[in-house]
DNA sequence: GTCGTTGCAAAGACTTTGCATGTGA
DNA sequence: TCACATGCAAAGTCTTTGCAACGAC
């Protein structure tokens, strides 16, 4: 990442190696759309969209194409490299699925997104009593916390 | 509700007059869309989105605009007649708010969703710690459960 | 009659699709 | 080589905006 801007980065758990073997295993070409990808989630510290990621590339001096990139997530999507998060708009944003479980606390007003652990013996007992009583099979959940963080609060008061 | 087709309705614990009555104190014009609005909202039994609504209103023979129902829509949330909710897609649903509050269950498969109840104790007591540990005022979260029904597990095995 | 509401048209944001071209293994 | 991958253009869906016309009070 030269200067990419807005985003913030830091050094994530996973790096952009670990994901491109996950590549490899698939029997999918190393393109450099991939390897773009691969090392932006791997630095990334919040969850992408797809407007995020053509625009942080592309400042970034390495072009890439907006139905490639629809395209490449759903892949690495389906692989499971990442995973979709909603996080209260329109759009959808992915974050690396290889990492632990956990969810997201954003600001309403400035859409900072801030990752949080929270205990999940609770919600997994939930899950299994809805999956039971409602007959639904394979039940996950999506937990996701809005607020207003400190700087925009006191911006405003 | 004529042959409003696709969307099933039941009885809801709150009237399409109780809803009027939150519009007169708020001194608005009882206009047709408002009316319609409020009945539909009252007889709704999942949430609605802006181009379900259209839909349906004007498969029931009541002409409505999309552009007043969003405008209409944002109003009754400003109100806080209704809340938005997100289904896992792009659309923006909303539901009545004068309920209690409660979580959905949605099959990805045939997006039918079902209200369920859910033990908030715990969750409440994550988002006090949240909202203290990482300096967020305002905090409120965001549940749903994701599966698949009954009816579209036995269809596809 | 007034001013809140509405309807229409156009634009905007994000996403998907079809097809011809390009390229990694 | 050739099947997988890409880029472009066009279309699709949901949502927003601007403005003139309408209608509830």
């Amino acid at each position: 990442m030269t200067n990419a801007t807005q985003l913030r980065y830091y050094v994530h758990m996973h790096t952009q190696e670990e994901i491109l073997a996950v590549w490899r295993s698939h029997t999918v070409r190393l393109t450099k759309t991939r390897t773009a990808l691969a090392q932006l989630f791997a630095e990334a510290r919040a969850p992408l969209s797809v407007p995020d990621i053509v625009r942080v590339l592309c400042l970034g001096g390495r072009e890439v194409n907006k139905t490639t990139v629809y395209r490449e997530l759903e892949r690495m999507q389906n692989i499971g490299i990442i995973a979709s998060v909603h996080l209260g708009d329109r759009r959808q944003y992915y974050e690396l699925a290889l990492n632990d479980h956990h969810h997201h606390l954003v600001c309403v007003r400035c859409e900072r997104v801030e990752d949080i652990a929270v205990d999940e013996k609770n919600l997994l007992a939930q899950e299994a009593r809805v999956s039971c009583e409602k007959n639904f099979t394979s039940v996950r959940h999506a937990l996701e916390f809005f607020g207003v963080c400190k700087m925009c609060h006191s911006v405003t008061t």
